[in-house]
DNA sequence: TGAACATATGATAATATATTCATATGAAAA
DNA sequence: TTTTCATATGAATATATTATCATATGTTCA
């Protein structure tokens, strides 16, 4: 291997090569892409999103997390509950995408 | 769990939802999107994707096989070499997405 | 034909990831 | 101020994924 510093793959550092991979481990999930899917229509809370993708409450809330620290949603509390919604342009984008490649 | 059969998130099956998933997965791994990004300028064989990424062959060949699969790209032999392409329009697009929302 | 080159593949081991369970935290309502 | 509702979190287990090693396959050329 060479130097982890000089290391670049036209004009993309390796640095940045391991962040975008990891911004697209966050859609290659299933539970992840459905709550970012779900969340196209506009905020929601916790429970509401378990409901609409079948997925246990502990489990939404640990994807939720990664979601958020990728900042592709971001959340507010709204009384007891937090509400949910997309943080980010990109995201509808980046699924269109993948969804006119698998229609083909 | 509701049953597998009529479970729908907004127009999409569960079906399609794990392609989604499965697809997204290809661009979530750093070798695999290395070697996407290496061939955003042209075909290449084996080799020298192995080079510019800086992986060893066998490494490369797992992901290769990998990405054709997924139909994200497709080879030809030419003599001694396999050459590799990209195989899909929305490659790039899905790509350039991902490095706008990282540079944000 | 056999040596050299290019790529693919199977098995294994190391690592990463997701779900579940139990429980903690925090807000509202009785 | 205790109970209930909503969400988050840590630990543990189960599963998936990746790189490596050894070797197989296929091509060219002497």
């Amino acid at each position: 291997m060479r130097d982890r510093e000089d290391y670049m793959l036209k004009g993309l550092s390796e640095e940045e090569l391991l962040e975008l991979a990891d911004l697209f481990k966050m859609f290659s999930d299933s539970t992840r892409i459905k709550i970012l899917y779900d969340l196209f229509d506009g905020e929601k809370n916790v429970t509401e999103i378990c409901e609409d993708i079948d997925m246990n409450q502990s489990a939404v809330s640990h994807q939720l997390r990664a979601l958020k620290t990728a900042k592709l949603v971001k959340s507010r509390r709204e009384g007891k509950s937090i509400v949910y919604a997309l943080d980010d342009d990109h995201v509808k984008t980046i699924i269109a995408m993948g969804k006119e490649h698998i229609e083909e």
